[in-house]
DNA sequence: GACTTCGTACGAAACCTTTCGTAGTTTTCG
DNA sequence: CGAAAACTACGAAAGGTTTCGTACGAAGTC
């Protein structure tokens, strides 16, 4: 197998939780976690601990409470999983994933134009 | 967790190779498969007959070598597929996904246009 | 008919992820 | 001070995926 080294389904949501508020605590992750999921204070520790040894977070461990932040931005790590799905499921066709994303979902007016937006500029450089 | 119930890796590399060339036997997904993967013919047959168990895919026992026909079109999983990941890596919002594909890979002119279409054709919708 | 090839089924090992209990330390506070 | 609360570390269990060896029957071949 191709072994993606794409981050877990859980791994990404506690990634989510840090790229949307910033830096915090295991404390912090677990109480914004908790909303979604249920998933014991310990868990989430443990969890933060094994993405730390991936390389997945970095941690500033001079308080007591350590302070847990994404190693990487979103942007580099959605790149990856959207590249890995694409070629794991789309052949890949990064144009058929777009495809798809646009036929199942509604997307707003606002989202439509950023959309076209890009794609314009894509063809510009096509042009060239 | 959410649980997705999306296909793993490895089974979407069996699915893709059904999807692109049609139902076939265990043998012969073998051999489409080892030209990228390395797996045993035995490892393919029992990926196979878990496939089956979980309902992934069909197939037909009556000949000697059962031949293996994916349950859904590949529309309907990659749309879980990409619903999935616009749920667990970007929280919900599948343009951010589509910017992401548009700007991760170079895509052709024909691709371009072709997602062009789509968009128009969402604007419109929107316009009504 | 005996031997080899081809095919399925099954079980188990190896590996990974996820969850959480327990232990032990530091801090807080009455 | 001493008890309670807050933290980290660690180990292990539970569950899922993946890989493959072995067994065994069916089909093909000389």
């Amino acid at each position: 197998m191709v072994n993606a080294k794409v981050p877990t389904a859980t791994e990404l949501a506690i990634l989510q939780v840090l790229w949307q508020h910033g830096p915090m605590t295991v404390r912090d992750v677990h109480e914004h976690l908790a909303a979604k999921e249920s998933l014991g204070y310990t868990s989430v520790l443990k969890m933060l601990q094994v993405m730390h040894k991936k390389g997945l977070v970095k941690r500033n461990d001079q308080q007591r409470s350590h302070v847990y932040r994404p190693a990487k931005p979103a942007e580099q790590t959605q790149k990856g999983l959207v590249r890995n799905l694409v070629d794991s499921a789309f052949a890949g066709s990064a144009s058929d994933l777009v495809v798809r994303a646009l036929s199942s979902k509604k997307l707003s007016r606002d989202e439509v134009e950023k959309i076209r937006a890009l794609i314009d500029e894509k063809a510009r450089e096509n042009d060239q």
